[in-house]
DNA sequence: CGGCCTGAAGTTGTCGGACAACTCTGTTAG
DNA sequence: CTAACAGAGTTGTCCGACAACTTCAGGCCG
């Protein structure tokens, strides 16, 4: 399933995880971009492609002249701007992901799920509910809404363990971007009973549309977070670079 | 003072304001490669590597012999991946920015601040302490740390509203990007204080490191924002395209 | 008439080579 | 000892060419 990408990519893939895995650490100079395309028996303008793309997420920094360097940049324990789901980011931190409560039906779409999803107000759509769970803990409260026309309740509860993305890639709905409202607030009742905390306990909500390429809102998700369940993290960058002016 | 940037830089930031303003909307075919190329004089291999940052930015997408196409990506009002000062922040809701209860002094470094400035613990740095308000409302409480021998306490209080960034990047130390932790929490009796809300009031906190292109950390801030006062948002790429096994 | 096939035109992807611009180091001239 | 210089190494830009792919219109065949 991966191998259909174009080849600079592919190299972009390789670099990265060169970087991730330490073999290059912050601060090394990457061999002349003439000899990695060498080595990989590619063009020197693949290649440079290729690094274009790491310089844009920040991995190196070009220096005219010098050369390429890895920047100093600390691999996030949960990038913010990296949209895997729930299982992954409670995976990532070694617990072992659950679920608990899970629910899955037609509602009418609120206000904001309808006018996300593009459709009429009220109109039924697909409504996932689950609690989500570290080591049997319960860290996660979250709603998925998408189109009815697009996944079936029923679809929903079989997928089991299985990501929503995966249900939806599977009906050629690809979520190729994401835009999420991070807010703090206060458990009510009804969640601080499915998070088996007490009423008013600190959450982070993430209120998320996911999108296809094409701009296509395909799945509307709400997710109550306790606040000391992760330390979400995000890089920011400029000013000194990419910022202008603003407006 | 951004005539130095290279080529496909100027190029990749003419697109993103051609983007931004509107005349390229979202799902628009750009003009071909050679088109765009020719009509500005330079060759397509720079304007490529130009495209090639915006297609890794999430502007644009390109598919292979149809062409490339604006991707239906929101302006987002305050984009958390973006670095702008606090002032920046207020002033782009059509606020006016201000400051009240403006503090500079040297003080012991907090655990985590010498960790971060790679100074000794309980050294002195440099600490500005400022309520921010808008429209003279209190809505974020900051304090920044720097190492007193990059910026002296007079110095920053001189900035009056200039940002520390400024100030730093006169002192030859170009902020190139931060990593920033994101909690929810409840304002305790001083913060309470500082912001004009009652004990206990929902914040939601940013706890920065921002460091130059070299990855040596020159500023330290944490940013207590009221939860109603800003909804901060952050475009989150894949799953589908950039992410593959993660771990 | 409708559907399939084919071909051409247009676009992005990759290649190879060349030279300019810049950095860095070591050597030499003052 | 300092400053200027020369050279090698690296990234930045340019050019031209062809491959791979998409799209659409036209013609062919059922």
């Amino acid at each position: 399933m991966s191998t259909s990408q174009s080849l600079r990519h592919k190299l972009a893939q390789e670099l990265r995880s060169l970087i991730r895995s330490g073999e290059l650490a912050p601060g090394d100079k990457l061999p002349s971009e003439p000899e990695l395309a060498h080595d990989r028996a590619v063009s020197r303008s693949s290649m440079r492609a290729a690094i274009t793309m790491l310089e844009e997420e920040g991995f190196v920094r070009r220096r005219h002249g010098s050369g390429t360097y890895v920047t100093h940049r600390p691999a996030l324990p949960n990038d913010l701007s990296r949209n895997f789901g729930v299982s992954s980011l409670i995976a990532s931190t070694g617990l072992e992901p659950g679920t608990a409560e899970e629910t899955s039906e037609l509602v009418p779409a609120p206000a904001f799920v309808a006018e996300a999803l593009e459709v009429a107000d009220g109109a039924a759509v697909t409504a996932l509910s689950r609690v989500r769970t570290a080591d049997g803990r319960r860290v996660v409260d979250t709603i998925d809404w998408c189109r009815a026309d697009h996944l079936s309740p029923a679809e929903l509860l079989d997928l089991g363990d299985g990501s929503v993305y995966s249900a939806l890639a599977a009906r050629g709905l690809v979520v190729h971007h994401g835009v999420a409202t991070i807010t703090p607030g206060n458990a009510d009742a009804e969640t601080a009973r499915r998070l088996d905390v007490a009423r008013g306990a600190l959450l982070l909500t993430i209120d998320q549309i996911d999108m296809t390429a094409e701009g296509v809102p395909v799945l509307v998700s709400r997710e109550h977070h306790l606040a000391d369940a992760f330390a979400f993290m995000v890089v920011r960058h400029g000013p000194g670079a990419a910022v202008e002016v603003q407006r």
